[in-house]
DNA sequence: CTTAGGG
DNA sequence: CCCTAAG
């Protein structure tokens, strides 16, 4: 015989008490299938990620994780971002590019070589890749010119291969390189004098964790080069020479911290995840944007701990830091080569003669983005105008790291410039389902830097620039060619949590009117206006950690005050479930909202329970109904007291004492009864 | 990765 | 919400 004691209100939970626990096997279960669901991922995030590895330029050391091999992330294979440096930007001079290519390649190895020299015991990852590493040295170096794409190619591409013959290139890089060449994308290295930049600093650029990272191939170009071919092609720099074994080592600790094989899946997921939330994110000023699309766009790939991405910021920043630093100093990119994709019609080239260099640096970027676009469109659906927002914030970030902040991509709608400030694309109403056949995008030369022997340390997207005269309007315009496949893509409606109610149909981000800048001046389009000048020096002297840390903190998701109905889910889920089990809450009850993880909602019942002893006039937000806070109290109450003892032991019809005391209005109410 | 708690 | 120690 056995007591159960109901509340008044005719409380009869925890009938579900017993359900039981669902074993890890089934987890993985669970996230297995949940790796279905992510490959929708959008194109834009695809993008995004691509675009992060395009900031992360020359970080694409493969990895050797076995698990690489099955990845098929190829759709972003083919996207390839070549760009040249300048380094003598304010000279004015086209004459000196370093080939993007050539540092791609050293990238990869560079983070070996390093390694190797400095620290012998830092082979646990890399050790696979060495072979090849050594192999692929003295080749990049020798090649200058379009052969030095296929050994990129070879190198980079898809660095679940990396570990492959260098030799001969494999069919799918022999299509990147054909293309390129009939793009007729060539470009040689040239001395280049970026001696202003750090040796140390350029290689511990690329060394970043995020390379272990197998979504996106692509080529990167950024200028570190590897002792070899960078002693050759730079003679002015001084590579390796002077780095600090500190420095080195404390790199290597951190990369080490970085597993490079993980579930391909998660990998992506988090990948994407990291880069989103990460610094290059920060930078822009609306991350919350990104952060809403997710959690009503039914993505849930991305929406997992944000926490387990902490030490990937961490690194990521210092990375990209670093690697600011090095635009800083290198001087515009400039780069050649028609547009590889087929879908991409990118109107007439306008060069001006006052700019030939950077003309054609623009023509480049904006084939680059078309790649990305096009590379993405064929496999991709993306849900909404969130997506393009990310995409456009992406290109933005890579373009002005690439290029060194030096040309700024602009959005066309329907021939009129967007402004990309707050809401930016959202507000526009961009998005995958309509306007996209008038939306195009703009390389815009942007305000010349000063080229600075010490690079400041301020976000991308806050570069300090000097202010140049902005008639941009005549750079080339390319029409990304979303339409095919984006475009027809249909928005995946969130799906609603079993519970029958919706936990979180809140789809606060309606678009709002198009606010899109009816004056084709530059000057009136914020994402033309060039930052203002900032005073370098001041910056400088802030200590870096200090910024990072503030830029770090930044990173605070956005509130989302949990809704009456989510509550209602919330308590329907932890009266069946207990309060130990916030995972299986979660999965229950909050599955499809995304932005919701378990500790929020272990959080979420922590206040609840907090609000339901206090006084109403004690509460604030949106009130919560009694009934509701009775339910937390007598739950609370409930579980507190039987824990975990009966988790997963109970079988139907099984005789147990439930609710020992439940409280209502601050009485406790027990009315003992009978179960069977 | 999950929980459980403190901040 | 964030951050972390534990498990």
């Amino acid at each position: 015989m056995v007591f159960k004691k109901r509340l008044d209100y005719g409380f009869n939970a925890f009938s579900v008490s017993n359900v039981p626990r669902a074993p890890r096997s089934i987890r993985k279960r669970d996230r297995t299938k949940r790796v279905v669901e992510d490959s929708r991922i959008c194109a834009f995030e695809l993008l995004a990620s691509l675009a992060g590895k395009l900031l992360e330029a020359g970080e694409s050391f493969a990895s050797s994780n076995a698990s690489a091999g099955h990845d098929h992330v190829s759709v972003v294979k083919d996207v390839k971002l070549e760009t040249q440096y300048d380094d003598k930007p304010l000279k004015t001079e086209c004459v000196e590019h370093v080939s993007c290519d050539a540092s791609v390649v050293t990238s990869d190895w560079t983070t070996e070589n390093s390694d190797n020299s400095k620290e012998p015991k830092h082979s646990e990852n890399n050790a696979i890749l060495e072979p090849t590493l050594t192999k692929a040295l003295p080749a990049c170096s020798e090649k200058i010119n379009d052969d030095l794409m296929y050994t990129i190619r070879k190198c980079n591409v898809g660095y679940g291969s990396f570990t492959g013959n260098l030799d001969g290139c494999s069919p799918d890089f022999g299509d990147l390189c054909d293309d390129i060449s009939e793009n007729g994308v060539k470009r040689e290295i040239e001395a280049n004098n970026c001696l202003t930049m750090d040796p140390l600093e350029l290689s511990m650029t690329f060394p970043s964790p995020i390379n272990s990272d197998r979504d996106v191939k692509l080529l990167s170009h950024s200028d570190s080069v590897p002792n070899a071919s960078f002693s050759r092609h730079r003679n002015d720099i001084k590579l390796g020479s002077r780095d600090d074994d500190e420095k080195f080592s404390r790199f290597n600790k951190l990369s080490n911290r970085f597993k490079v094989s993980r579930p391909a899946t998660l990998i992506e997921d988090r990948r994407i995840r990291k880069f989103l939330t990460s610094k290059y994110w920060k930078a822009a000023p609306k991350l919350k944007d990104f952060e809403d699309s997710q959690a009503d766009g039914g993505i849930k790939a991305l929406h997992r701990k944000r926490k387990t991405y902490y030490n990937y910021d961490k690194c990521q920043y210092d990375t990209l830091y670093k690697r600011r630093k090095f635009f800083d100093c290198s001087s515009i990119v400039t780069s050649d080569g028609g547009i590889g994709s087929e879908n991409v019609s990118n109107s007439p080239e306008k060069v001006t003669n006052e700019n030939k260099c950077r003309s054609v640096a623009m023509s480049h970027g904006a084939c680059e983005i078309a790649s990305l676009l096009t590379g993405h469109q064929a496999s991709h659906k993306s849900d909404d105008s969130h997506g393009m927002n990310i995409f456009y914030r992406t290109v933005m970030e890579a373009v002005t790291a690439l290029l060194g902040g030096r040309i700024r991509v602009g959005v066309l709608l329907q021939g009129k410039k967007v402004r990309d400030d707050s809401r930016t694309l959202l507000q526009t109403g961009i998005s995958s389902e309509d306007n996209l056949d008038a939306l195009g995008f703009t390389l815009e030369p942007g305000p010349v830097i000063a080229p600075r022997p010490i690079c400041s340390e301020e976000p991308p997207l806050q570069l300090p620039r000097g202010s140049a005269p902005q008639n941009l309007t005549s750079s080339l315009v390319v029409t990304p060619a979303l339409d095919t496949g984006i475009s027809a893509a249909t928005p995946d409606p969130p799906l609603l949590t079993n519970s029958a109610k919706p936990v979180d149909s809140n789809y606060e981000h309606v678009l709002s009117q198009t606010d899109m800048l009816t004056d084709q001046n530059l000057s009136e389009s914020r994402a033309l206006v060039p930052v203002p000048a900032m005073n370098v020096e001041a910056l400088a002297v802030v200590p870096v950690n200090q910024k990072i840390r503030k830029s770090e903190l930044a990173q605070r998701r956005t509130r989302r005050p949990f809704s009456v109905s989510e509550v209602e889910a919330l308590v329907q889920a932890v009266e069946e479930l207990g309060t130990g089990r916030w995972r299986d809450v979660k999965l229950r009850a909050f599955e499809n909202a995304d932005h919701r993880t378990y500790v929020d909602l272990k959080d979420k019942w922590k206040t609840l329970v907090h609000t339901a002893k206090i006084s109403p006039q004690q509460r604030r937000g949106e009130p919560v109904p009694q009934e509701l806070l009775d339910r937390v109290m007598a739950a609370h109450a409930y579980w507190s007291q039987h824990q975990a003892k009966q988790q997963g032991k109970h079988h139907p019809g099984t005789l147990r004492i439930t609710e020992p005391q439940a409280y209502r209005d601050g009485v406790v109410v027990a009315i003992p009864t009978i179960t069977m």
